[in-house]
DNA sequence: TTTT
DNA sequence: TTTT
């Protein structure tokens, strides 16, 4: 029994790779989560967790949500060892997403937009640009687009 | 919202102290943590967990809990910075136990005669020894010294 | 160990009550969470589950959210007994919820304007009167009212 | 997102039955979870919740747990209408399982046996005969029968 | 660094 | 390395 749930923002895009052989998709970022009780000089206290999310849910994360966005994540602690180029042993500790849900309405685009839109987009960034999807324009997505 | 459930049992057994201060008892431990689904050539797979607990159950832990016991516990993710000693920074990632459910009947006496019993040690190991019960008394810990 | 975490919408605003002797603030309220694989037929399938709160976080359920909120809840399941009136024992099923996390930033004035707009009524539907800060004062409801 | 994750004992043998057309295999059963914290006279409190496993765990919970057993479930909470005789519809709140991890080494067979056996097996509870198995005996079970 |  |  390993069973982890969190609710927090993200603190950057995902990054989406496909693995080598299989193919298989794999998203990565982080979320920021407030601790329910702060330090005692009442300054709000936040961890920085690492997710990792495989699959489709992947390709749905990298498509729709960003940095910024409110999610609510289901999954387990995963630890990995990895080494590093000089050759010491070290541990990766991740939350394995089973289930990322989306709790922001408003979609990548929106989000980018808040409010200081003023005729032009100078700070749509890039990486908000809705990937997999029309890079020509930010028409409402059909209901049946979304896959969730 | 930082929720964790984890059911596993102890790789060693737990570390008691007691910040310089406060007198706040810590105790810090690992469990082992079988995976749900192992990898495809079958071998089973396990996340080695670090776990933190502080008050009184971690003197409950450090006095009924030992390598073996199998634990189900209850806390949230925390992920504390810490300098080593080249000046680098680094995160450890904990679970930081709000409860800790003994699951094992068996005390710890019985769980420590496996294998160093040698003739006597009634029915006690020194690894299982109450810690915070010493008459000897423990050196309390400087927080500087504790990298988390 | 009895452990949930819920994220969903309440079907209707949180009913704030008193405990007679002690004070104690109670509400009732229930939100619909969507099961994440529906029926073949592929008509989305949702739980309506009830939810009690007590103390403090009561009070800012009655008076920060409402109908169609939505909200993340840790919390543990509880089951009551309680008698009807024909004698019959029956058994009430809830999530006691020591936790409520608001995931709406719109407040309640904005969410209760859909429909229910008729030209007038500021900012404000009745049903989102803050409960509890009545000027009239409520009606201390007496434990043995309560079934649970 | 709907998740509990509870620990108990099972208060009676689970049913298994099987569905008509599909015959997929379902068990039901009930556990009894302690309350952490108890009323302030001090005398423990527990709760007592319904479970309902599906599928292949169903049979495992059949042939390898009885009353008495203790158990981690990971699950979500469920909540069907039903009719009753007099045309009323009611709702049955239960914890519908994903996963059943035994926490017990006994088996059904031993856990009957608790001690008071002295000869003839007066108290052998013939619900804790474990199905599906050979009723002749109690041999112990063969490690690659038990799919944990 | 690892538990059954 | 950090989100609102």
């Amino acid at each position: 029994m390993n069973h982890v749930v969190l609710v927090g923002r993200l603190t950057r895009d995902p990054e989406l790779r496909y693995i080598a052989g299989s193919g298989t998709p794999v998203a990565n970022f982080a979320i920021a989560v407030d601790r329910e009780f702060s330090g005692k000089d009442g300054k709000k206290e936040t961890d920085f967790i690492d997710i990792q999310v495989w699959g489709k849910s992947a390709e749905n994360c990298a498509n729709y949500i960003g940095k910024g966005s409110l999610v609510a994540i289901q999954g387990s602690i995963r630890i990995d060892s990895y080494q590093t180029q000089n050759g010491e042993t070290r541990r990766a500790t991740r939350v394995n997403a089973n289930r990322v849900q989306f709790l922001d309405t408003r979609n990548k685009s929106e989000s980018s937009y808040k409010g200081n839109h003023q005729g032009f987009e100078p700070d749509f960034s890039p990486s908000f640009e809705p990937q997999g999807l029309d890079p020509q324009g930010f028409q409402a997505i059909d209901d049946d687009d979304i896959p969730f």
